[in-house]
RNA sequence: GCCCUCGUGGUGAAAUUGGUAGACACAAAGGACUUAAAAUCCUUGCCCUUUUGGGAGUGCCAGUUCGAGUCUGGCCGAGGGCACCA
């Protein structure tokens, strides 16, 4: 048999598609398909070919259910490692990312996806970042972007911010001194002006995972609660507070504030508070190493009165827990009800007073470490006593508001977007300083505000920033002189509208043609990693909303219609004796079946299968893959086995099983096109012809639903069906009609394949996918389980709906069942049409 | 710590969304073909029974239902995110 020359025909095919814009139809209908771009690392990985064959399913479906198709690709090539490279290898970022991308595209191409590279973009290229400079402008022109101070991970041996990533153990990667929280004064995207409408405008994402819609919206994290004035002792000051729980105030116990609070100033001369503030500077940045961190106050001294029990005094305190940028930076403690709470008041002895309880249970907070935090009735708290927490809190707010005291407010956990970043490998911010303390915007005109080449990575700090004339300008207006902003943007700011850019990628006087963007946007499908859930989806969702604000030409206000989340590319981990990683090419099987090294025949101890990773050396090359097995055989194998949303095992008996299989279609479509004619029966025909027709039915619903793995499945059985029936009396007229289909089907799938064998066979029209047959499908019969009290006791094979009569009539005729049912009286028939039918009986 | 998700054979999984649990594969064992190997094809897969047949069974415990992998409550375990990795 002819073996499967797979190299040649995908070399051909690739060559065929790239010379067409084969994607592109006449048709009205649009359809954009979008992968996540790739930061340009330097080689592609499993995970990206997972991404992209999922991605490229969906865009040849599409183009040939006869849409008209966008499927672009482009590199987010901003970012860190450039940077950590270009101090390692002395290598310039940029040519150490144009390589990558260049290398990467070049492994790309052979998996031969449907991308248009026409529309290939960049974010490291000035064509593309000029248009993000001139986006920052805009924004700023029209109140979306602020100057504050925020807190970075600082390394006081580097002078240097460091990622959070670069922070291990609260020590910084290269140096390994203790890094401190440093207040800097930094850009931001006031996110928060959207919060209300990013909350709602989830509602309309029907196409989006629930799960990622919870995620944002618990991110968002929309409360309501209300604000209170407390009172100072001998101070004519007042502390506001923000609580989501006013139905506990009788419970209050302390006050605490934040480190930042405006009161904590009055404070800094003192010593203990210092020390105090120190301590808290050590935490750390990220939200865990808060949550984590024991709580620990400083006793202000100062108390305030309670504004329902006269004459209570209630102390303090300033604590690490409380953070300014929620709420007002303060809170009042109610130990009982909380559990930071708790664990404060018992650190520091404070008084706990229960106010919630459930079935009037008491709750002894000495023999307790736990808060309730559960739903009950109010008691030990006056006029609130005896009402549920939410009438309470209904109440208080309104006695609250009757005394002036404060009122009902809506708070949420989503803080501004700082956008600033002390690196060098990113977008320049396009702002200057003048001698005078202003702050304004470069002139559009001049822009784009160029990176710099000659940079030197060897001094610590912010390259651009010690670059010796770069940041020095004068204003364009008046000549006066100024310095740049040394900062560039987080990298996020450059993957949150990149997919507007591919409406109109060369465009040069703007970021985007407002006709292109109202055509292909939104993104119909959007396809990536679950690790994006909620920053880069929740960042260009606003980006969509403040491009609107700025432009109210434009259609959307939500960049992404559709959103599927694929999962993670595994594989095996392998250890020798001492410990270290093997990557799998370092191990084989020996002749007992053992794993073993491949040199030394040292034992291997094989661990969990993980996410492919670097550091765990359980990575597979694409590339060797493709060229062992060919790009459809790694495709297939991606597609195979697992749901795309879930992780993936890689094995290298699959991805040979996929080979194999690719071999019998092959050799299927031969044997199809040398076939001689025999007998011929119109009734085996028909039976062909309809189970087909299920299965073209059934596979284009699993496509619609992302079942891929399921598709496979169906494609093996059809394989089996028609192999099957090429021992049986029927035309070669009808098993070609049948292959052309079959191989339609696997065009989104196996391309190059598909492609070859449609041409083999003589079929011309490679741009649509297989028409359904209604009508056909309804003549397969299927198989109805009887059942007796529940139990399955017997499968008969029938008409489709077939009424409740006959197919009583039809199972009693079954001898098993017949058999069951003597003796018995029957107490009631359950009959589900086309599923079962169940015998109640005594 | 907080938020989210997922637990089905030796393995990856499927199950028309409350209706035949294990489709389709991988691995294994046995067999066919072959001088032999590779390739290919076939069979098997929990427990009891020689067979016919019967029973258990979807992480664990309880519940709703004629019927639960699917719904409800509690428990246990694994993974993702946590604002400067992208």
């Amino acid at each position: 048999m002819d073996r499967l020359d797979f190299q040649t025909i995908e070399k051909k095919w690739q060559e065929v598609w790239k010379n067409k814009n084969l994607y592109r139809s006449k048709k009205d209908k649009k359809f954009y398909c979008l992968e996540m771009f790739p930061y340009p690392s330097g080689k592609i990985h499993m995970g990206h070919v997972r991404n992209y064959t999922i991605g490229d399913v969906v865009a040849r479906f599409k183009y040939l259910n006869g849409y008209n198709v966008l499927h672009p690709m482009g590199w987010d090539a901003f970012g860190l490692p450039a940077e950590n490279a270009a101090r390692q290898n002395n290598l310039n970022p940029v040519d150490w990312t144009k390589q990558n991308i260049a290398e990467m595209k070049r492994q790309l191409k052979k998996l031969g996806l449907s991308i248009d590279w026409e529309l290939e973009v960049s974010t490291c290229d000035k064509e593309y970042y000029k248009h993000q400079q001139e986006l920052f402008i805009d924004f700023y022109n029209k109140g979306l972007v602020s100057r504050k101070e925020n807190y970075v991970n600082w390394d006081p041996v580097e002078n240097t911010v460091l990622a959070n990533e670069q922070v291990i153990n609260g020590r910084g990667w290269r140096s390994n001194a203790v890094v401190e929280r440093k207040k800097l004064s930094q850009w931001f995207f006031n996110i928060t002006k959207f919060s209300e409408d990013l909350l709602t405008g989830l509602d309309k994402l029907n196409h989006w995972p629930d799960k990622v819609k919870l995620m944002q919206k618990n991110w968002i994290g929309k409360s309501i609660g209300c604000e209170i004035d407390f009172e100072i002792e001998d101070n004519s000051n007042k502390i506001k507070i923000f609580t989501t729980r006013p139905d506990t105030i009788f419970g209050a116990t302390f006050i605490a504030i934040s480190v930042d609070h405006p009161l904590a100033l009055e404070f800094q001369d003192n010593k203990e508070f210092n020390k105090f503030k120190n301590s808290c500077l050590k935490m750390g940045t990220t939200e865990e190493a808060l949550a984590n961190a024991e709580k620990i106050g400083f006793k202000t001294g100062l108390n305030v009165f309670h504004p329902f029990v006269s004459k209570k005094k209630i102390p303090i305190y300033i604590a690490n827990f409380v953070l300014m940028d929620y709420g007002t930076g303060a809170i009042f403690g109610c130990p009982a009800h909380d559990q930071r709470d708790l664990d404060f008041a018992k650190k520091y002895n404070l008084n706990i007073i229960q106010v919630v309880s459930e079935n009037q249970k008491k709750i002894d907070y000495k023999k307790t470490n736990e808060a309730f935090i559960d739903d009950g009735v109010l008691i030990n708290s006056d006029f609130l006593d005896g009402l549920s927490v939410s009438d309470a809190k209904n109440k208080i707010i309104k006695e609250i508001e009757k005394k002036k005291i404060g009122q009902k407010k809506i708070s949420y956990r989503l803080k501004d977007w700082g956008i600033s970043r002390q690196r060098y490998w990113g977008c320049p911010i396009p702002m200057i300083y003048l001698e005078d303390g202003t702050i304004k915007p470069v002139e559009k005109s001049e822009l784009p505000i160029e990176l710099p080449k000659d940079v030197d990575f060897n001094s610590s700090g912010n390259p651009l920033a010690s670059h010796p004339t770069w940041k020095k300008t004068t204003q364009k207006k008046t000549g006066k002189p100024a310095i740049r902003e040394t900062d560039t943007l987080d990298t996020f700011v450059d993957s949150s509208w990149y997919f507007m850019r591919f409406c109109s990628p060369r465009l040069k006087e703007e970021p985007f043609n407002i006709e292109k963007l109202n055509y292909w946007m939104p993104v119909d499908q959007y396809i990536g990693g679950i690790e994006h859930a909620i920053l880069h989806l929740l960042y260009s969702r606003f980006f969509m909303k403040a491009v609107k604000v700025n432009n109210t030409k434009i259609n959307d206000d939500e960049p992404f219609k559709g959103l599927f989340t694929q999962g993670m590319v595994c594989h095996e981990t392998y250890k020798n004796t001492k410990g270290d990683w093997l990557s799998p090419d370092q191990i084989e099987k020996n002749s007992k079946g053992e794993i073993v090294t491949k040199n030394s025949s040292e034992k291997v101890r094989v661990g969990p299968s993980e996410a492919m990773s670097k550091s765990k050396k359980n990575t597979v090359d694409p590339e060797s893959m493709i060229k062992i097995y060919g790009a459809d055989a790694v495709r297939w194998f991606m597609l195979s086995d697992s749901p795309p949303e879930k992780d993936i095992q890689w094995s290298n008996q699959g991805v040979s099983a996929s080979h194999k299989f690719l071999q019998k279609i092959w050799n299927l479509n031969i044997e199809i096109i040398n076939r001689k004619e025999g007998k011929l029966s119109t009734k085996a025909e028909k039976e062909l012809v309809d189970n087909f027709n299920l299965y073209v039915m059934k596979i284009t619903n699993l496509i619609n639903d992302f079942h891929f793995n399921v598709v496979v499945a169906q494609v093996y059985e059809i394989h089996r069906l028609i192999n099957e029936a090429l021992k049986k009396p029927i035309s070669n007229e009808c098993f070609k009609n049948i292959l052309i289909k079959f191989m339609k089907i696997l065009i989104p799938f196996t391309p190059h394949l598909a492609s070859e064998c449609l041409q083999k066979i003589g079929e011309r029209k490679i741009d649509e996918w297989p028409v359904v047959d209604k009508k056909s499908i309804q003549e397969v019969k299927i198989k109805v389980a009887i059942q007796i009290n529940g139990k399955t006791k017997g499968v008969i094979e029938v008409k489709k709906d077939l009424p409740e009569k006959d197919l009583i009539k039809e199972s009693q005729h079954d001898k098993k069942i017949s058999k069951n049912l003597l003796n018995k009286e029957i107490i009631r028939i359950i009959y589900v049409k086309n599923r079962i039918i169940n015998y109640l009986v005594k």
